[in-house]
RNA sequence: GUGGGUAUAGCUUAGUUGGUUAAAGCGCCAGUUUGUGGCAUUGGAGACCGUCGGUUCGAAUCCGACUAUCCACCCCA
């Protein structure tokens, strides 16, 4: 296939037939995140290379090899953003967000972009929608991000994702952790895998991550951060905890769970799928009190999370999770000359004006073939216009679904399409036994 | 970056031990019905069989390389 006609690699379209999935979605997030009092933040695409070295953190592999960087016409580096958080705190900084009262907690919605081998739930671009609440110190902020999260889940109605926590404490505990791991790990020095063993070095947090066999059944013994902790992340690890109970949130704690991003102190956390392949975090975020201050403002703590769209939504498809319909064509008009498709064309501009969803020929096929478009396209009703529509002033309104015709003339339709509609729909819902129907979900909130 | 699988019409696929015009279903367009969709029926359009090279009288079929895609490692959402 030509280069021309083929979308980049680790990309994906979606198309029109689709997208209703991926908006149900996002009004979805949006919606929960508004009722948590979080509110939407918009950053650009692309920022300063540097301020992701310096977020994300110089040695992780999203810097070291992930990211599209490029040097502009002005000679800067820039870098497509590979997560959300940096140009987050860039903004919260730069504008000064910090002097309109704490916390401050944002949203958002935005693709992102690392240059990686593209597999099942893994993309070049992806979308991901994040949470952060900036200058909470307290754990029940950490409770509160996740909870924000879990009850998306309970929103859509997606089931079966294990939340998994941990807590890799201050830089401070770190520290001791650090030298702990490193002792431990140096006794089996001659089983480990090659990668694991620079890591020893580096960072030998990362060996509890590893999937070979040999290093995991090595990791499975070794001490944990939890037993390292001093006794302030300690006790603030325990009233996470206390929250989580009393919001009912089930988790695990997973002493193993390291995240990517050097970021992250405390409280780290994850929601894992198994049934969506081998990428099953749809949701991975923590507290990370250091990063503020990494970029230049005054220190304060914060957390938050990414979530995946498109691993969300493969999920929702493996869990055939139902979306709501999207909206149908309310009306067809078949029309059969310039005149009847003028007269089309005025009748829709009313009929939209009023909110409804109208449709008529632009193609300048007969009469047929726009039935079965209409029918194609689901349209609810049909109304055929021709000449002797347009003489006598009398029309039939066609109910697709039952084929019922009703005579009226071409005015008292115009007038009255709407309420015909609505009176339709409600008997539709009644005879399924459905009560308390919002009138604005009919109309397709336009009132 | 490292493995493994796959590559035939818009989609899902068939294609014999290599044999001449590459097949079907769905979808698309149109007719059967001079003004009424779904069902049925008839016809039509649509594929240089991923690309390049090799073996052969002859390649969708065998071999090689490349590319794309899927899955896994790594890492992460």
């Amino acid at each position: 296939m030509a280069l021309i006609t083929n979308a980049i690699k680790g990309t994906q379209d979606t198309l029109p037939k689709e997208s209703y999935k991926i908006q149900y979605v996002e009004s979805a997030v949006r919606e929960t995140a508004e009722n948590f009092g979080f509110h939407e933040m918009r950053t650009p695409v692309f920022e300063h290379t540097e301020l992701f070295q310096r977020g994300v953190g110089e040695t992780t592999d999203v810097v070291q090899k992930e990211m599209y960087t490029f040097e502009d016409k002005g000679g800067r580096s820039i870098t497509l953003r590979p997560e959300g958080t940096a140009g987050a705190v860039r903004a919260f900084l730069e504008h000064g967000l910090f002097n309109e009262g704490l916390p401050q907690k944002i949203y958002y919605l935005t693709s992102c972009y690392r240059y990686e081998k593209p597999q099942a739930g893994r993309l070049r671009e992806f979308h991901q929608f994040g949470v952060e609440c900036f200058g909470a110190g307290a754990p029940s902020a950490d409770a509160e991000v996740i909870s924000l999260a879990n009850e998306v889940f309970n929103y859509l109605g997606v089931n079966n994702l294990a939340l998994e926590i941990n807590s890799i404490g201050c830089p401070e505990c770190r520290k001791h952790y650090h030298k702990a791991l490193k002792e431990y790990f140096e006794q089996y020095k001659g089983d480990l895998c090659e990668t694991c063993l620079g890591r020893l070095d580096r960072n030998p947090m990362r060996i509890l991550d590893c999937k070979s066999p040999v290093c995991s059944g090595i990791a499975e013994k070794a001490p944990t951060v939890i037993e390292f902790l001093c006794d302030d992340c300690k006790e603030h690890f325990e009233s996470v905890k206390k929250y989580l109970d009393a919001m009912n949130i089930e988790y695990t704690v997973n002493p193993q769970i390291v995240r990517g991003l050097d970021y992250y102190t405390r409280t780290v956390f994850e929601f894992v799928s198994k049934e969506i392949g081998a990428q099953g975090t749809v949701c991975g975020g923590g507290r990370y009190d250091g990063l503020i201050a990494e970029m230049g403002g005054n220190p304060l703590p914060a957390c938050g999370f990414g979530l995946g769209l498109e691993r969300l939504l493969l999920l929702m498809e493996a869990q055939k999770t139902p979306f709501p319909e999207p909206k149908k064509c309310d009306l067809y008009i078949v029309s059969m000359g310039e005149n009847a498709n003028i007269k089309a064309a005025e009748i829709a501009t009313e009929l939209r004006n009023e909110g409804m969803c109208v449709q008529f020929d632009t193609v300048g096929r007969g009469l047929k073939p726009q039935m079965k478009y209409a029918n194609k396209i689901g349209a609810l009703y049909t109304l055929v216009l021709g000449d002797s529509e347009l003489e006598t002033g009398n029309i039939k309104l066609k109910n697709m679904e039952t084929g019922n015709e009703t005579e009226m003339t071409l005015n008292d339709f115009v007038d009255n399409f709407q309420s015909v509609v609505i009176k339709d729909a409600m008997s539709g819902f009644e005879s399924l036994g459905v009560e308390g129907i919002d009138l604005a979900d009919i109309l397709g909130g336009t009132n």
